[in-house]
DNA sequence: ATACGCTCTGTACCGCGATACGGAGTCAAG
DNA sequence: CTTGACTCCGTATCGCGGTACAGAGCGTAT
C-alpha cells in the first residue's frame, strides 16, 4: 500500500504541504489517525486533494466544495445538482460580464490607438457613466 | 456649484462612505483641502468614483487603476494601451477558463440527473485527475 | 549515536477590497 | 443652545485562500 508523507502527497497532487494543512483546518480533508507521530496518507488523499483543485477551476469556493465532499458521502444528487445548476449560472453571469469588459476594451483600444495626441479616450469613457 | 458631503458623493457614486475613505487612503483620490473640517466634493470626484468602478468591472486591480489614473494626468498613451492589452489578454485567458469550466459542469449535470442511484458522477468526475 | 531532514503544532502574516467602530469635532434645524 | 445627524481620523476586523515561521519531536542513513 502506498503511504506517503505529507510532502510527497502535497508534491503529487501539486500543491504545497502548507496548504494540505490549512485544508486540513477548514475540514476540507481528514487529518489522519496515525501510528506514531508522523502521518500517512494514501491515493484516496491524492484524489481527495485532486478533487478540491478540480472544483476549485470550476470555481467552487472551499466552503461549497466542503459541502460537495460531505454529499459525496451522503450521496445526496439533487443538492449536488443544485449547487452545480447555481455553479453555472454563476459562470454564465460572469462570462457575460467578461465579455462585456472585452467588448468595451477593445473597442476603446482600437480608438486610443488610432487617435493623435490628447488625453487617450480610454480613461475618457471610463469616466463618462455610461461606459458598458 | 455642486458642493457635495462625503455621504452625498458616496451615494451618488453608488459606493460606501467608508469605501471613498478607502480610495483616499490608497491614493486612488486625494483628500480635498477643504474650508474649515468638513470636505466638500464636486462633480469631478462622482466621475472620478464612477472610472473606479468602471475599471474595476473591466477587471482592473485597484494597483492598476491607480496607474491608469496617474497616466491620466501625464497623457501616456503608450502605458495606457499597454495597460489595456495586458487586461485583455487576461480577459480572454480566464474567459476560456470559465468556458471550459462550464462546458465540464454542464455536461456532468445531465450525467447525474440522468443517472439512477449510486454516487453522483460529478463528484467522481473531479476525483479522476483528467477533469477538463 | 548523532546529524540532518522531514513532521507536527500553533500562531502570525500576506494581498485584496473593503467594512466597522470608537471618540471627538462640526454643522444646521428647531 | 441643545440635540441629533453627519464628519473626521485612526485603528481593527472581515472573508478569502493561502503562505511563513518558530520550536519541538521523530526517523533514518551514516
Amino acid at each position: 500500500m502506498p503511504s506517503l508523507t505529507i510532502a510527497r502527497l502535497a508534491t503529487t497532487a501539486g500543491v504545497g504541504v502548507e496548504t494540505v494543512r490549512f485544508y486540513q483546518r477548514k475540514g476540507l480533508m481528514a487529518v489522519p489517525a496515525s501510528t506514531g507521530a508522523v502521518r500517512h496518507y494514501d491515493e484516496a488523499d491524492v484524489q481527495r486533494l485532486r478533487f478540491i483543485r478540480a472544483a476549485q477551476r470550476a470555481g467552487f469556493s472551499l466552503k461549497e466544495i466542503a459541502e460537495l465532499l460531505a454529499l459525496d458521502a451522503s450521496e445526496d444528487r439533487a443538492r449536488v445538482q443544485a449547487l452545480t445548476r447555481t455553479r453555472l449560472a454563476a459562470l454564465d453571469a460572469e462570462m457575460a460580464e467578461l465579455a462585456a469588459a472585452k467588448a468595451m476594451l477593445a473597442g476603446l483600444l482600437s480608438q486610443c490607438t488610432s487617435g493623435k495626441a490628447g488625453p487617450c479616450p480610454i480613461i475618457a469613457t471610463f469616466t463618462q457613466s455610461g461606459c458598458h
